[in-house]
DNA sequence: GTTGAGCGTT
C-alpha cells in the first residue's frame, strides 16, 4: 500500500493535521505522538453507529478501521488526566507559570554527524520555529565538529517540541536535550527516568518508547551498545515512573522488570546514601540487586514523594563542593589524568569520549601549571590561577541529570 | 549477561 496520510486532531471540530502512515497501512503511535506529545491513541466517530470507536492499537502500532482509514478525522488520546493537564498548564501559563518556567534555553545537540555545520542545523531547526542561536562545537586547532551543538529557539513551543523527539540530521539520528549545566537541582530527587531489566536484544528504542507511551510522555530511551539487557526509559513525570517502579511488563512477549534508575556513576551528587540519608532506612529501599528485600510493589510505589530539608540540602551541597574542588587540587598537582581509563573498549561507529576526556583534563593541568608554577610567567599568574580554577570546579559541578 | 556516552575556550 501507498504511503497515505490521516487525519488527526485534538478535538472533533478543530483543524486536523495529516500524518503519515507507513508502508504497510498502519500509522506509528510515535508518529502521531511526534505532533501530539503525549498521544497514547486514536478514536473516531463511526459513521455508522455515531459513536465514538478506539482504532487498534498494539504494541505502538495503530490499525486502520475495517474499511481503511477514510476521510474521517482521528481525535488523539490522552492518558487518564493528561488532557486537562494540557489545557491547565496552557490556561495557567499566562498567569501563574506554575512549573518550570516558560522561557526557553539553549539546547544541546548530540550526535551529530562530523560534517553538519551551523547552516545545515539552521535549516534544519527552522522547521520548528524561528532559531535564534545554533552552534557546532569544534576542536580549536583542526576545526573538526565534536559532534554536537547547540540550538535555541525564540519560541517555547518549539522547543518542548524538539526535545521530545528524536531527530534525523544529516543522515545521523541526534538527541537534543537541555544540557547539563541547565537541568537546575529542582527536584533531582524524584527520578523520571526508570531502569528496565532483562531486556532482549531485539527490543529497540523504538519498540520500548511505543511501549512506554502508553503510561506517560516519554522523554529518553536509551540502549545500551553493545547488548546488556538492559535499558533506561525516562519520563516526563516522576510519578509515572515511579509508578511503574516493581512491574513485570511484557514487552514483544518477554518479562521484562522495572525498577529505579541508579544514578549515574560519576553522577556523585546524589547518590543513594545522600537522598535517603539517615532518616529512611536504606534497606527499604535497597534495590532489587542488593538482595533480600523483596518488598511488594506498594512499599515502592510513592517514595519519590519526599524531599530533603534545605539545611541537610545545603550542608551536601557544601560537603560535595568541597571535596571536588580538594579533588580538583590535588588531581592538578600530581598531573597525572585519569583521562582515558573509562573508554576502553567499546567505541561504537564514533569514538568522541577521547576528545572529552582529554579537554577535561587539560583544564586541569593548565590551573595548576598558573596555580603553583612559579617562575616562568609571573605576571598573570593571580588572574589566571582564579579563573582557571572556577573553570575547573565548573566542568565538575555540572551534571545533574541522571 | 539487571544500572547509561559524549555537555558549551572566545
Amino acid at each position: 500500500m501507498a504511503e497515505v496520510y490521516i487525519r488527526v486532531a485534538e478535538e472533533e471540530n478543530e483543524e486536523p493535521m495529516e500524518i503519515p502512515s507507513e508502508d504497510d497501512g498502519t500509522v506509528l503511535l510515535s508518529t502521531v505522538a511526534a505532533q501530539f506529545p503525549g498521544a497514547c491513541g486514536l478514536r473516531f466517530r463511526s459513521p455508522l453507529s455515531q459513536c465514538m470507536r478506539g482504532v487498534r492499537l498494539v504494541e505502538g502500532i495503530l490499525h486502520a478501521p475495517e474499511n481503511g482509514w477514510g476521510n474521517v478525522v482521528y481525535v488523539v488520546n490522552y492518558p487518564k488526566d493528561n488532557k486537562r493537564k494540557m489545557e491547565e498548564i496552557d490556561a495557567s501559563s499566562a498567569v501563574k507559570m506554575k512549573r518550570g518556567d516558560m522561557k526557553t534555553s539553549d539546547l544541546i545537540v548530540l550526535g551529530l554527524p562530523w560534517k553538519t555545520s551551523e547552516q545545515d542545523l539552521k535549516d534544519y531547526f527552522s522547521t520548528f520555529g524561528e532559531v535564534i542561536m545554533v552552534q557546532v562545537k569544534r576542536d580549536a586547532k583542526t576545526g573538526n565538529s565534536k559532534g554536537f551543538g547547540f540550538v535555541r529557539f525564540t519560541e517555547y513551543e518549539a522547543q518542548e517540541k524538539v526535545v521530545t523527539q528524536r531527530h534525523m540530521i544529516d543522515g545521523r539520528w541526534c538527541d537534543c536535550k537541555l544540557p547539563n549545566s541547565k537541568q537546575g537541582p529542582d527536584e533531582p530527587l524524584r527520578s523520571r527516568k526508570v531502569f528496565v531489566g532483562r531486556c532482549t536484544e531485539d527490543m529497540t528504542t523504538d519498540d520500548l518508547r511505543q511501549f512506554f507511551m502508553q503510561y506517560g510522555e516519554v522523554t529518553d530511551v536509551f540502549i545500551p551498545k553493545p547488548f546488556r539487557a538492559f535499558a533506561f526509559v525516562t519520563f516526563a513525570d516522576d510519578q509515572v515512573a515511579q509508578s511503574l517502579c516493581g512491574e513485570d511488563l511484557i514487552i514483544k512477549g518477554v518479562s521484562v522488570h522495572i525498577s529505579n534508575a541508579e544514578p549515574k556513576h560519576g553522577n556523585r551528587q546524589f547518590d543513594r546514601t545522600t537522598r535517603f540519608g539517615n532518616g529512611f532506612g536504606a534497606q527499604a529501599f535497597g534495590s532489587s540487586r542488593s538482595g533480600v528485600g523483596s518488598s511488594t510493589n506498594s512499599s515502592l510505589a510513592n517514595f519519590g514523594s519526599f524531599s530533603l530539608n534545605p539545611a541537610m540540602m545545603a550542608a551536601a551541597q557544601a560537603a560535595l563542593q568541597s571535596s571536588w574542588g580538594m579533588m580538583g587540587m590535588l588531581a592538578s598537582q600530581q598531573q597525572t589524568s585519569t583521562s582515558g581509563s573509562t573508554s576502553s573498549g567499546t567505541s561504537s561507529s564514533r569514538d568522541q569520549s577521547q576528545s572529552f576526556s582529554t579537554a577535561n583534563s587539560n583544564y586541569g593541568a593548565s590551573s595548576a601549571s598558573l596555580g603553583w608554577g612559579t617562575g616562568s610567567n609571573s605576571t598573570t599568574s593571580g588572574s589566571g590561577f582564579s579563573s582557571g580554577f572556577g573553570s575547573s570546579m565548573e566542568s565538575k559541578s555540572s551534571g545533574w541529570g541522571m
